[in-house]
Order: structure tokens, then C-alpha cells, then sequence
DNA sequence: CGACCTATTGAAAGCTATCAACTGGGGTGG
DNA sequence: CCACCCCAGTTGATAGCTTTCAATAGGTCG
């Protein structure tokens, strides 16, 4: 189930000053869990590119899957020497990683992470305030707003890499509700589903009403 | 009700290396709103003393409190040069504020920052485990446990500075159940409440259980 | 002592979860 | 190449928890 595809070490002999020496890139395939939460945590990472999605267990086995990453977003954040949060590829993806050491060492790294931390946490936020105040109905909506922003290639057709339950799993909700939610879209003409995992955003203006702006 | 009792620049000509200049202290009252949702972000804060909440809200009014600040931890983060968040205290605060550009200028202060980003992230992510998958009683029982870590000063008697409906808004609540897990725990001896606003915790172990470790 | 605000408690409604059956698409194997 | 199987998704019915609406209690401050 845990298969790197491939692990290329960076060239440090090559780099001049201030890039850190001991990181290292992977490719990995789709639906990898790269970290295990509780694991000791050794190594900060970067998705570089594909979509990455942080989990969190309760011991009788509820999930929460708590932040969806991408390209440039951090994970690998600790919590006493463990990492918090489990790690699992949604699609085919390059992560760089870093010694949590290099941290110190190199202040271009610091000031790049400090830049995602904060979008990163921006986002949080916006997801506590849907996680604890949103319907169902608006939840999905704001998810696949976010999903596909504003100006979007593709024509506007998304193509979700999540199932029902890894979406329930990150909405607070069950599948079932999700899936509710998908066609009570539809049924309104928000969106159309070419298959379940194609969305087409038909009414973005209803749909950012739904979700509360954005 | 936007008081502020006291501001102090800070010393910037007595400073050595390292320090940054564009710095200001503030001593604020209780219940003071520093930062407004939506506002230019010009300045990057962090508590000194004291507590302080964020909220976020919807158009139509329902509102979320997303994080609780104590001693250290950073806010007004942006989104698109805009407050993320609203910023108000629960106690009497000391508050520094930092200009933006101070973080490429001072290292220290950007690794601090770091630091306390990661720590604030990670505590989100437990948020979102909290409000996506755990029972009211759950809620109250984590929200507790939060305030009161193992070793805990005080005889274990911990004073609540927020309302039942900022702990509501902060659990994704209402108010009421908020008071009805109250009155549950204290009903199956978890807890005992000297007022609504003096909390001892009688049963640690059941609280754990009931919060999912912690 | 009374006014006012917060908290508590009760009753009913509403939304989501749960349990269950059915559908559809993709992949495998005959 | 087609049939079958299997898994993800959809849809329906019911239960359960939280919200909503409403009334009461408690505490503080003037």
C-alpha cells in the first residue's frame, strides 16, 4: 500500500550558499500515505506537485480529513516529536523534503514556509467557520468553489480525486449526505455531473451565495 | 467599545542588531475588538499576555470563533492584503504589533513565528477533528480539557473568560447545548461548577475518554 | 430591591446520520 | 468479446441529535 515510486536526493555540491543540503524529492503514486500520524516526526515536506490530504483519526475510528494541499502548501507539522496528522496522496504527486533541522539553517526555506503557514492557516480558519456553522447544502458548494476558483482552465469541468466519503471526511458529514448534497445541486441547476467525479459549475453566482461569498 | 487603555512604542534607537525597530506595545481592556474581518492588513500582531479570540463571519450574521490566542501566538494574518479574521480580547491583553516587512528583515522574528504558525496549525487541525466529527458533549469535554492541561495550577479550579455563546460559536454550538453538556457532565460528575464561569474538573480519565485522548 | 443580562431547562421542529436497498460503471475472467 | 462481479454512488425510510422557540432561574449592578 505504501509505494514510492521514486527518490531523487538533491544535488548539494551543486547548490551554492543558502540552499539547505539534506532535502530530497519523491515521487509517489496516488492514494499513498506517506505520513502516519503519531509517527516521530523527522521531516518537514512540501507538495511540489499533485494533491496531497491530512487526516486525523478519533481512537473508535470517526476521520477527519483536515486540510486538502497542493503545490507549495507544507505538512509534516509536529506535535510533541510526532507528526499530528496522517498524509495520503490523492493523485500522483512530488513532495520535497527537508530535515526539520534545515529550518535553521536556511532562511530562504524559514521565509517560504512562513509564507504557506500563513495561507495555510487562513484557510483553516475559513474551514472552521464552514466545519461549524455551514449546512450540508453549503458546505459541498463551498468545497467545490474551492476547488475550482474563479478563473480556471479546462472549460470548467472539474474533475474531483476524492470519493463521497474522503469529501464527507473533510466536510464534517457522511457520504450519504454528501452525495444528497450533489444531486440536490444538480436538481437546483448549480451544477452538472458528467460522471460522479465530473463536476461542471453551472450558476457560480448561486453557488457563491450558497457558500457564503467566498 | 474599541478602547485602547495604553500604546508603547517600543525602544528601537536602545536596540542592538536583530531587533526590530517598527514595533509597539499595546495594553488593552477585556472585550476590545483589535483587528476587524476584512480590514487592510498592515500589521502582523502577537499576544503578549492575556486572551484573545479570532472570529470569522457569515453574511447573514452566524459567526465562528476559529482560534483562542493565549501568551505568544501570532495573528492578523491576511488573504488578499485583508484581515482574515476579527481579533477581540477575553481578558485585559498586552498585544506586540509588527509591521509586515519586519519579517524579511528580522530572522528572529520570522523564526519565531514559524514556530508559533506551526504550533497554531496543528492546534487547528485538532479543531477541525473537534467540529467535522465529535458530539456536543465531546465538544465541551475537549474545550475543558484545552483550558486545563494536566498540570494545571489554581487547586484545578479553572475560570471560564468566555460567554456560553462564545463557547458555542468557538465549538459550532449553540448556546443552549452548550449549557445542556454542561449541565450533563455535571450531572454524571465529570465536572463541577462553583458559578457558569468557575469549571473543576472532578473526572479527568472520563473527560480524556470522552474528548478522544487528547 | 428591582432591572437586566446570562444561563438553564423544557418542548417541538429540523437537519443529518444511520440503516438498507438499488443502480451503474469498470474491470476481470471465462 | 461478453458476462459477471464488485465497488462507488444514489436514493429511500427512520432514528437521533442539535437547533429553535419559549419560559424560568440566577446573579450582578445600580
Amino acid at each position: 500500500m505504501r509505494q514510492i515510486i521514486e527518490e531523487r536526493t538533491g544535488s548539494p555540491t551543486r547548490q551554492p550558499a543558502f540552499v539547505e543540503p539534506h532535502c530530497s524529492n519523491l515521487r509517489v503514486a496516488a492514494h499513498v500515505t506517506v505520513l502516519h500520524e503519531g509517527d516521530p516526526a523527522r521531516r518537514i515536506m512540501e507538495v511540489v506537485e499533485g494533491a496531497v490530504m491530512l487526516t486525523k483519526l478519533l481512537p473508535d475510528g470517526r476521520r477527519q480529513v483536515v486540510e486538502l494541499l497542493g503545490p507549495g502548501d507544507v505538512f509534516g507539522l509536529a506535535h510533541d516529536d510526532a507528526y499530528a496528522c496522517s498524509a495520503e496522496t490523492l493523485t500522483p504527486a512530488t513532495i520535497t523534503t527537508h530535515e526539520r533541522s534545515a529550518l535553521e539553517r536556511d532562511p530562504m526555506l524559514a521565509s517560504r514556509l512562513l509564507r504557506h503557514f500563513e495561507a495555510q492557516l487562513c484557510v483553516m480558519h475559513s474551514h472552521a467557520l464552514v466545519l461549524g456553522r455551514m449546512s450540508a447544502l453549503e458546505r459541498v458548494a463551498f468545497f467545490l468553489l474551492r476547488l475550482m476558483p474563479e478563473g480556471m482552465v479546462g472549460g470548467g469541468t472539474l474533475h474531483l480525486s476524492m470519493t463521497r466519503q474522503e469529501i464527507a471526511d473533510f466536510l464534517g458529514l457522511t457520504l450519504e449526505t454528501v452525495s444528497r448534497a450533489f444531486s440536490e445541486l444538480k436538481r437546483r441547476g448549480l451544477v452538472a455531473l458528467q460522471r460522479a467525479d465530473e463536476v461542471r459549475i453551472q450558476d457560480r453566482g448561486s453557488m457563491r451565495r450558497l457558500a457564503g461569498a467566498l
